[in-house]
This record gives C-alpha cells, sequence and structure tokens, in this order.
DNA sequence: ATTATCTATAGATCTATAGATAATGC
DNA sequence: ATTATCTATAGATCTATAGATAATGC
C-alpha cells in the first residue's frame, strides 16, 4: 500500500512513466503538483494571460505538451488554484455554523482563520479571485463555494448584530478580510503577523459591537478554531 | 436649431486623413477615446492578457493597425486608462488636505468622493487595479498616484484619531473603499446608490470613533467636496 | 499493458511595422 | 504637406493533438 504523503517525504516514490529529460521534481511532490506550484507563481506575478503552458511546464520541469496529460486546459489550471484556495476557508466557515457559540465570537473566529489563510499561503494565491478570467462559465463551481462562503459571513454578522445585514455590509465585511490579499500584494515583503487578529478585530469593529471585542471573545475564538478533539475541521490541506 | 459652439465640440469636428471603411466614432469623441472605451470594456470583462489589439481595434471601429497610431503598445492603453481612474481620487485627495476642516470630515469626504467615483465608473474601470500586469515598471507613474492617494488616507485617518496609523490600518481603509470595485463585479448589477455614503461611514466606524459619525460630519464633507465657489477639486475629467 | 514522458507539428493566433491611400490644410 | 486611416505581412508566438519512447507492473 503506498503512502504518498510519506513515501514523498523520503524521495523513494517509485517513478512510472518514461523518465524526465531533466530529471527532479521541483517540489518533490511529483508532476500535477510541480505544473501547479508553477502556475500559481507565473499566474500571480504575470497574471493568467500573459502565462504561456510553455512557461509552466518549464517551472514544472518538464515539456510543454506534458502539461496536457494532467490538465486538459489552461482554465482548468486555474480552477484547481483557486478553489484549492477557497475551499479551506468554506471547510471552516461549513464547520464554525454547525456549533452553538455566540454569533460574534464565531464571526471573529471565521473572519481570523479566513484572513491566516490568505496571510499564510505563500503564493498569495488569493490573487487570483480578482482575475476577470473567473467570470466564465467554466468556473462557475469556485464561484459557488465563493458564494457560500460569503453567505456564512453574512449568517454569523446577523447573528451578531440581530439586526439583517445588507449586501454592503456583506461586502464590505469579505472585502476587509479579502484586503490581506491586495495588501500582501503591494507590500511584496512578509506583512505583520499578527494581522489576522486585526482584521478579525476590525470585522466587529465594523459590524459595531466593539463591546464585544474583548480578550474573552478572542479566547473563545481561537479555541473553538485550535481544539484537536473536536470533528473539525482539522487539516487545512 | 445649430448652436454654433456647441456642437462643433460634438459632432460636426472636422475628420483629418482617410476616412475609417466604417464610417462613424462609437463614442463620437474621436480614435483615441474609441479606443481607450472599447479597450476597458474588453479588459474588465476578459482580461488584459486575452484582449488582443485586434478586438480592440474592432470594438472601436478600426482596423487592428490604425491602433498603434494612437497608442504604441497595448501596455500604454492601460496605463493611461488606470492613470485616468485613479487621478481623479488623487486630485480630490491633494484638494481635501489643503483644506483645514477637521480630520474626520475630510476622511469621510475622501472616502465619499472617492467610493463615489469608483461607484458612478459606467466601466468600473477600478477592477484593472488587481491586475498583475500592473506589476512592470511601464506602469510606476500610475503606482506613484497611487501611493500618493493612500497616503493622504493615512494622513487624514491619524489626524481623526490622534494616533500614528499603521500599514495594515490604512489597507484596511484603502480596501473598504476599493471593496466598492470587487463588489460591483460580483453582483454585475446596479448597487445601491447610497453604497459611497454607507462606505464612508464604515471608515470612521473602522477608525473607532463612532461618536465623529454625525450628520454634521456628513453634512460638512459634502459642503467641502460640493462647494461650487471653491478652487477645487471642481469637474473631474 | 499501463503509464508518463518525450518530439514534432498543425493551425491559429497575436503584436508591431512598412508602406499605400484618401481625406483636409496651406 | 499633414494627418489618419487602410492593406498586407513578417516573425514570433501559443494551444492542443498525434504519435513515438522509455520506464514499471503483471
Amino acid at each position: 500500500m503506498p503512502r504518498p504523503g510519506v513515501d514523498s517525504l523520503c524521495e523513494v516514490t517509485k517513478t512510472r512513466g518514461r523518465p524526465r529529460r531533466n530529471p527532479g521534481s521541483p517540489t518533490g511532490l511529483g508532476s500535477e503538483q510541480d505544473i501547479l506550484h508553477a502556475a500559481g507563481e507565473l499566474f500571480v506575478t504575470r497574471g493568467f494571460g500573459r502565462t504561456s503552458t510553455r512557461a509552466i511546464a518549464e517551472g514544472a520541469g518538464l515539456q510543454q505538451a506534458s502539461v496536457y496529460h494532467w490538465f486538459g486546459s489552461k482554465d482548468e489550471i486555474l480552477l484547481r488554484l483557486v478553489l484549492g484556495t477557497v475551499l479551506p476557508s468554506h471547510r471552516i466557515a461549513d464547520w464554525l455554523l454547525t456549533t452553538d457559540a455566540p454569533g460574534h465570537v464565531l464571526l471573529w473566529a471565521l473572519a481570523y482563520a479566513d484572513a491566516g489563510l490568505l496571510h499564510e499561503d505563500p503564493q498569495n494565491l488569493g490573487v487570483l479571485y480578482f482575475d476577470p478570467e473567473l467570470d466564465g462559465d467554466q468556473f462557475s463551481e469556485f464561484h459557488e463555494v465563493r458564494d457560500s462562503l460569503h453567505e456564512a459571513y453574512r449568517v454569523l454578522l446577523e447573528r451578531t448584530t440581530g439586526e439583517a445585514a445588507t449586501d454592503v455590509d456583506v461586502a464590505m465585511l469579505v472585502g476587509l478580510v479579502e484586503n490581506v490579499i491586495t495588501y500582501r500584494r503591494r507590500t511584496r515583503s512578509p506583512i505583520p503577523d499578527d494581522t489576522p487578529a486585526r482584521v478579525a478585530d476590525a470585522t466587529l469593529t465594523l459590524a459595531r459591537v466593539p463591546e464585544l471585542l474583548t480578550d474573552e471573545t478572542r479566547a473563545r475564538g481561537l479555541e473553538i478554531l485550535g481544539d484537536p478533539d473536536s470533528p473539525g475541521p482539522g487539516s487545512v490541506g
């Protein structure tokens, strides 16, 4: 029985198929990950439209045509990348909604976790969210997941304030969190480690419940997110 | 009923050079504007990288090569578009900084005016701000103007709170305003007319000065922006 | 036999330039 | 003469497919 995660770490994965002309997987995780990693880097720095499959292949240590063994098209690579970025946030939101903690604790926790994922992503793939390419029908799966995440923000905001939230309210809230992406992009250097906490704090400020922004709220939020005995969200990969 | 002064500005302009194969300027403002308008529409909906000069020319009612009579490259078109979007905001910020109204009034006014410009732009060209293409050196002029605008936000935030503002604070503030762009893009339908006011209100909430968010603040902000006898910012073109 | 790579290439672009052409201005 | 357009095209791509090849698995 192969143990993908473990074996690949030990570099002893059996190689199938014709060997590469230039041996060695850049990521050490196989060709599919090599391609995703190279494409992510190029899409973020040069833009999707200006990135050729040849450039992706080169970054992945393959010939151009080999990319098509793993992905049917350039669009498919982009879809995989944006889904991989939004799904972890979505899973956390889903999990938080099943708990019965107060709205403001959950809102703080969701914003903290979401901003943390955006903050820690080595490639800042959230940049891809803003790409006009995503408007096409090929990406509806991504938009469904993202819309569902935004609905979670709405529910938690309404639980927090006790009032109906308008679309503008939700958009401002989400924008505050996703702002981590643009902030990282603009500075190009590491941003402060307390950014996710600052962002989470700001969501409660924006929700106009400053009296609920306490150390207890933060502690309970962290506890819900971090409890290793709880069934979720667990590890995010 | 001919109105000499007015008509000559619009439709009666003398045509120079070889006539178009398909006569008539789509915008009625000449070829340069035709190109900017067509390019803006395509860059926003399909993305810069996927928009060909042929598609721009077609939208402008010209042949592909004629685009190069007006612009040296595709990049130059993009630069003109983003400069045209950020410069009006920058002019307003500059003007507001010369007045001596209280910080919170000016902050509210800047956010209101800036959000208003983003809200009213027919093409939502602010979308282009997020394009990775803009990272190149060709666009440094745009980044300088934008950085200067962000500095104005920092100054006004510090005047409002009386404390030093961190980069994260400024980024969240700016993100709140620019969120109008992403919100418009996501909904694809007209967004509420009170959005700029809601955004401006939210900046004072986020600055943690809810007690300064009053009708008087709003009235003074509008007054400063709208005073027709004042030397600026005046008409924004 | 299956898999993953390779080489080679068809066919469709795309950007930018060269140079002709058809107006107006002087 | 000047201007703004046109036609035509060079040269450089780029995406995706076809089919050969070099490994492992059975």
